[in-house]
DNA sequence: CGTATTTCGGACAAATTTGTCCTTTATTAC
DNA sequence: GTAATAAAGGACAAATTTGTCCGAAATACG
């Protein structure tokens, strides 16, 4: 569904955010160990992360990751897959046709377009905020 | 969502059973232009579909690829999914977790599982009998 | 200031996926 | 039997994704 970089963005911000809300910083071997990926790999997902703005960072002693509850608030799944996989990885067609459309259409497109549907109502309507309380609260994981 | 292989995959069936409809056989040349899809990467995958005993192949003058009515009226998406990216490209987690599960579930976990159970619905409830007389009959494409 | 800590950024490496080429094998037609 | 046709299969190549390494820049603290 997503790639593995997706996968260890969302996954990294989750447990900053969880941090966060907790007002504590973290840092990349905190993040690497606490959702269980590669560190180096993940460093550089984290760089695009902050660059975008979602996540701030700061070097140094006692430095480390954080995100604002003002994000953690605001900020849904799409924006953090955008940041990663781009605007279109969703809006593919299923067949791999590139000028797939209402009006020219692959075969399968009118009975998948429900489904992609969802998906996007998944990702646009799922807040930080929700998954992290789920994450804190709830029996959910993030590790391997 | 699925591999390019897996795309090719299936537009070269719904092509060829498309042709087989028609009482036709048609070649590797034939099915690549008919669906814009390299020849040669092509040709392996459908080594693939041929082994599986999904379609049917013929070497020499007049040879090429067909798939039975039989074939045709009972085999789903799922079916060419399952043996060009394997069983359970559509059971993992959204997030990467390995042991995700009802029981230790990822943050998403529950949210998305409606989704992957349309999806799997879509896969498994889509035949290729349907697919190929939309194809056929509307105005449907499987090329670019 | 100097040193330790931690992110940043670029170059490189491994793995996987996608794609090509060429020889062999089977089949048909003459 | 011979020649032509078409898939099978193996080896190789390119592209993309995933992952590593290391020096540079920033920051905190004594």
């Amino acid at each position: 569904m997503f790639s593995k970089a997706c996968e260890y963005a969302i996954r990294s911000v989750i447990f900053i955010a969880d941090k966060s809300t907790n007002r504590e910083r973290c840092t990349m071997q905190e993040i690497s160990s606490g959702i269980n990926s590669p560190v180096a790999f993940t460093a550089k997902i984290l760089q695009k992360l902050t660059k975008s703005g979602l996540v701030e960072s700061k070097k140094g002693p006692h430095g480390g990751f954080e995100v604002s509850i003002k994000k953690i608030n605001k900020t849904t799944l799409a924006e953090i897959i955008q940041i990663i996989d781009g605007p279109d990885v969703l809006n593919q067609c299923v067949l791999g046709l590139i000028k797939c459309s209402n009006e020219r259409p692959c075969p399968v497109h009118h009975k998948f377009l429900p489904i992609r549907d969802e998906i996007l109502q998944f990702v646009h309507h799922t807040y930080l905020k929700e998954i992290v309380t789920d994450f804190s609260i709830l029996n959910t994981y993030i590790r391997t």
